[in-house]
RNA sequence: CCCCCUGUAGCUCAACCGGUCAGAGCAGAGGACUCAUAAUCCUUUGGUUGCGGGUUCAAGUCCCGCCGGGGGGACCA
């Protein structure tokens, strides 16, 4: 069985998360879970990201240790992609022992092949605001005292020691990259952005500070902490279990695709494949950075107000319908922007009507017109042999789109199917032949439930719930719901429980 | 200041190397049907393709300028 490896990015816990944040956990769910239908061995992987300054003071405000913030705030993360129902198999914290573990053997990988050497970093800081400022930032008062332009602190001209990474070194290794592997970033515009940004030249980076201590130790060096990303890139292979579990890393490793948000391109797409390739390790073969989203095209921020709870709109909408909401009407990789009014109408015109109604119209005919028994379906017709086809040809539509991470499509040729089943649903009349031609009726009703299997089956990396509840209205037995049973026909004969609708339409 | 992307019906988006009357879904209007969650089906209204020039037999599709949106760089972290 081949192995699929996706991961989002760690939220950073300094605060609660948002509808952001579930976007991502989402999207990368669906991914992870049409893999599994389609026979991969998945391992999906998601957390947070606990180290750094902001925890440290974040925390220090609180009177409460960093380790408590993170404790506190890193649960809520996990609430969240519970609330999700997501199906991630590992919630790594970067305060976890073993990633401490991994990331020393990364950092000392890194020094072994000479990209880590120690050097300084020195500019006008200021103690109160944590900040080196610029020389022209800065200016001196009537008093004699140099102080920042736009805070006004007092600054001093101070002198850190910080190790950095030779990532100079690895422009021309990573533009080939870029260039032999088109698809290594993604959407296209994100690799332009970046390409263009390593075209213009990389200076070394500093991945290591001494001024705090709330994160992973340098190995050989405790007076200093990982910076940043050294750290919570590693959590990518921490989450296989790097280096000791050698058997799960080789299966695992590359990764298949990060999932990231389009902030943070550059830190995965330049910083991450650099590191690994200093490391002696193979870079991830996909990262995918999607867009923000909107709160009916404004930007969301707390002052404005319009910051929302994703635990709110799984309760107003529930969550299906916000899965799909997220998943259909966006772009996975543009921005969006979401509304009340766009999700009521995505619930009540593509899962009420379009699909959920469809199902509801056929079972009740099965139930009230064949005792609720699935029929025997006579010789087919060309329709409906078409419409067969049709579905039968959905998963090989579906999946180029889910690999390059474009859900919407994929959801876009399902509804196309649905739709098309409408149109043949009524065509054929089955409400006529009950009268005329019961056998045919029969066959019109098998037709559309297998229509209806196949394309459930499909969608049950987007709406979980919802489709096993169809899938128990048409019989389909617990062991015959991933893609391996695309092929297989429904089971005349079975007998169905009485239909109840799975969406019913949002009136408000 | 520089660079890149983008601006197509009310909304969300399509239109391969420039070439048949610029397409689809949703929303709107009219009709049909009654199996169904007033659902579904059929028909249909609606676009000077941001604006102004230019190249071409022919331009959303190429070039120049302007306006609007997004992103990146530089400067700052």
């Amino acid at each position: 069985m081949s192995a699929f490896y996706i991961t989002t990015a760690i939220a950073y816990p300094n605060g609660t998360p948002h509808i952001g944040h579930a976007y991502e956990y989402i999207a990368a769910d669906a991914f992870a879970r049409f893999k599994r239908l389609d026979g991969y061995d998945v391992r999906f992987l998601t957390g947070t990201d606990e180290h750094g300054l902001k925890m440290q003071q974040t925390a220090q405000k609180e009177g409460i240790t960093p380790r408590e913030l993170a404790d506190r705030n890193a649960a809520g993360f996990k609430r969240l992609q519970d609330a999700l129902g997501s199906s991630y198999d590992r919630f790594i914290r970067t305060t976890d022992a073993d990633h401490y573990e991994a990331s020393q053997e990364l950092w000392r990988r890194m020094a072994d092949a000479g990209d880590i050497y120690l050097g300084s970093y020195s500019g006008w800081y200021s103690v109160r605001d944590e900040a080196y400022f610029a020389e022209d930032e800065t200016e001196v008062d009537a008093e004699g005292v140099r102080r920042a332009v736009s805070t006004g602190a007092e600054v001093t001209w101070t002198e850190e020691e910080s190790y950095f990474f030779r990532l100079s070194a690895y422009q021309d290794r990573l533009l080939k990259l870029y260039e032999e592997h088109p698809g290594f970033i993604g959407p296209d515009v994100r690799r332009n952005e970046i390409a263009s940004f390593v075209a213009q030249g990389l200076k070394d980076l500093s991945i290591s500070r001494a001024t705090f201590d709330w994160g992973v130790p340098v190995p050989g060096d405790e007076r200093h902490v990982m910076y940043v990303w050294v750290d919570a890139l590693t959590n990518y292979l921490t989450g296989i279990g790097f280096p000791h579990d050698e058997a799960s890393v080789a299966k695992y490793w590359p990764a298949d695709v990060h999932i990231i948000g389009k902030d943070i391109a550059r830190f995965h797409a330049v910083y991450w494949p650099a590191f690994l390739m200093s490391a002696g390790l193979d870079v991830p073969t996909r990262v995918h950075a999607h867009g923000f989203l909107f709160n009916k095209g404004a930007k969301m921020s707390k002052s404005v107000g319009n910051v929302v709870d994703p635990f709110e709109l799984v309760d107003e909408y529930g969550l299906d319908t916000l899965r799909f909401f997220l998943l259909r009407e966006i772009s996975y990789g543009q921005d969006g922007s979401y509304s009340h009014e766009a999700i009521v109408t995505r619930r009540n015109a593509d899962l009420a009507n379009e699909y959920g109604n469809l199902a509801q119209r056929s079972l009740s005919m099965v139930a009230k017109n064949l005792g609720g028994i699935v029929p025997e379906p006579g010789a087919y017709t060309a329709e409906d042999e078409e419409l067969l086809a049709l579905a039968d040809g959905l998963v090989d539509r579906m999946r180029p789109e889910m690999d390059r991470q474009n859900v919407h499509l994929a959801l876009e040729a399902a509804w196309q199917v649905l739709s098309r089943t409408n149109r043949y649903f009524s065509a054929q009349e089955p409400w006529v032949l009950r009268k005329t031609d019961p056998a045919r009726m029969g066959t019109v009703l098998y037709v559309t439930l297998e229509v209806l299997r196949i394309v459930t089956l499909l969608v049950q990396p987007v709406i979980p719930g919802s489709a096993a509840a169809i899938l128990d209205q048409l019989g389909v037995p617990g062991d015959g719901r991933d893609f391996s049973a695309l092929p297989e026909r429904l089971a005349a004969g079975t007998r169905l429980p009485a239909p109840a609708p799975v969406f019913p339409k949002y009136e408000a």
